[in-house]
DNA sequence: CGAACAATTGAACCGATTCAAGATGCGTGG
DNA sequence: CCACGCATCTTGAATCGGTTCAATTGTTCG
C-alpha cells in the first residue's frame, strides 16, 4: 500500500487517479478525448508548507486537484476568525466554491509540501460540452461536494464530530487506494479543532478517551484505526456512508 | 411586494423565476431552446402540509424546483434521530444531493401547502450537453449550493448561528423579488432549532433577546429585520451576502 | 369551548471552553 | 551527539453557554 500524501501517480497528467480521470474513463472517454481533456490540465512546482494556492477574493479562473500532499481550505469571518472549511486529499478537486461567485470564496494552503494540478475552468466547461462523459462527472463531483459538506453538520457532540471526521478522512483515502485504517494526520490538532469548530484541548481529550476505549491508536500524527464499527456507531454513521 | 409562499408566476413552466431560468434567459437561450426545456419540466397538485416530496433511500430521477410554499430536506442519523438538512423556499432547487449517490439521501417534506415542479435528471443532462447555457447554470448553481453549506458551519455561537440563518432567509427572499425585511417564518421554532443544532428554547430566548436589542420584532410567524447590520455584525458576515 | 400542540420562561445541570501549567517532540547550532 | 529553544500537544481546574426538565402561557382548530 503506498503511503498517504504522495505523488498519486507517475504521470499524474494522465488523470488516471484524480477525481475527473477516475470515472470519465469507464464512462466512454476515448484515448482522443483523453489527450483533449489533458492539454487543459496543468502541473505545477509543489507548494511548501503553510504556502497558499489562491487566496480569498482572488477572481477565480482555475479549478484544482491535489496531486501529493494535503491542502486546507480557509475562510477568515468579519471578525478576523479563521475557519477551516475544509482537508483536501491526494486525488481530490478543490475551488469549487468559486464558480458560482466567479471569485474565490477561501484561501487554499499546503500542510506540509503538497502539490496541485490546476484546470482553466472556462476551458474545462467547453470540453464538457463536447464531452457528455465529463460533463456528468462533473455534476456527480459537485454533488458529492453538496452532500460532505451537508454531512458536517448533522453531528452534533464533539465525539461525534471527531468520530465521523476520522471515518470521512479514512472513506476518503480508501477511495484513492490508500489504506483505511492506518493514517497519517499531517495536520496540527489546532486545525483539526478549527475545522470541526471545537477546542484544540477537547481533540486532545477525545483522541485519548477513544484510544483508552479501544477504537483506535495515536501517536502525534499516526492514527490507527482499531474498531471501525464502534467509531461509525459513535458518529452515527452519517459520514461512514 | 407578493407575499411569500405564493406562486411564483402565473405559468411557472416558463421558467421565469425559478434557479434555472432566472440566468438561463439572459445568457442566450432563445425561444426554441426555452421551450425544449418547458417540455422536461413537470408540474404536481400541491402537497399538503408535513406530505413528502420523496423519501430518504428512494432511487433518483428528478430535482425540484419549488414552486409556492417551502420545503424541509431531512435525513435520519444510525439512532433514528431527524436533523434538518436545509429549508427550500420558493425558486429554489432541492435533491441536487441524490445526483452522487443516484438515491435520495434525504427526504423532502413540505411545510404547510407547497408545490413543486419536477425535472427528470437524465434529460436535464443531456440538455444540458446541448445548452451550454444550462450547463453553465448548473454547475453555477451546484457551485452555489456547495458554498451554502459550508456558511452554516463556519459560525459557531448560538448568537451567530440564529443571526446567520435569519440573514440567509432575507437574502435568499429577496433574490426571489420578495421583501428582504418582513419575513414569513412558516416553520415552527423546532425545525429551526433542529436544522441549527440547537435546543428550541435556546431558539424562543435568542428571538427574545435579539427584539430586545432592537435588531428584529417577531411574532411568531412574522418576522421583521429592524437592524439589518446590527445582525450581520453578529453573524459575523459569512450568510450576510 | 376545549383539546392538542407550539412557544415561552425559569432553574438545575452538563459538556465543552478557557486559562494555566507541564510534557513531549523537533529542528538548530554548538 | 547532546543541549537548547520553540512549537505542539497534553492535562487539570474553574467557568460559561447551552441543554434539559418542568411548568406556564399562548395559539390553532375541530
Amino acid at each position: 500500500m503506498a503511503s498517504q500524501n504522495q505523488v498519486v501517480s507517475p504521470s499524474f497528467l494522465k488523470c488516471s487517479q484524480c477525481a475527473l480521470g477516475k470515472l470519465c474513463l469507464p464512462v466512454g472517454l476515448d484515448a482522443k478525448d483523453m489527450a483533449e481533456l489533458e492539454t487543459i490540465i496543468e502541473s505545477s512546482s509543489p507548494y511548501k508548507d503553510n504556502e497558499s494556492v489562491y487566496l480569498s477574493e482572488q477572481p477565480f479562473d482555475r479549478i484544482f486537484a491535489v496531486k501529493s500532499g494535503v491542502f486546507k481550505t480557509v475562510v477568515i469571518d468579519a471578525n478576523g476568525n479563521e475557519h477551516i472549511v475544509g482537508f483536501h486529499l491526494p486525488g481530490e478537486l478543490f475551488g469549487l466554491d468559486a464558480i458560482y461567485p466567479q471569485k474565490y470564496i477561501s484561501s487554499a494552503v499546503a500542510l506540509g509540501t503538497s502539490s496541485v494540478c490546476g484546470i482553466n475552468y472556462n476551458e474545462l466547461e467547453s470540453l464538457a460540452t463536447k464531452l457528455p462523459s465529463l460533463q456528468r462527472q462533473l455534476f456527480s463531483l459537485m454533488s458529492k461536494e453538496v452532500h460532505t459538506s451537508q454531512a458536517l453538520a448533522v453531528e452534533h457532540s464533539a465525539d461525534q464530530k471527531l468520530a465521523g471526521f476520522i471515518l470521512t478522512l479514512s472513506t476518503r483515502y480508501k477511495q484513492r487506494g490508500y489504506s483505511d485504517t492506518r493514517i497519517n494526520l499531517i495536520m496540527p490538532r489546532r486545525d483539526i479543532a478549527n475545522h470541526l469548530n471545537m477546542a484544540a484541548e477537547t481533540v486532545s481529550r477525545l483522541f485519548k478517551r477513544f484510544q483508552n476505549d479501544g477504537l483506535l491508536e495515536i501517536k502525534r500524527t499516526d492514527l490507527s484505526i482499531i474498531n471501525m464499527e464502534a467509531l461509525k456507531q459513535l458518529a452515527g454513521c452519517a459520514s461512514g456512508q
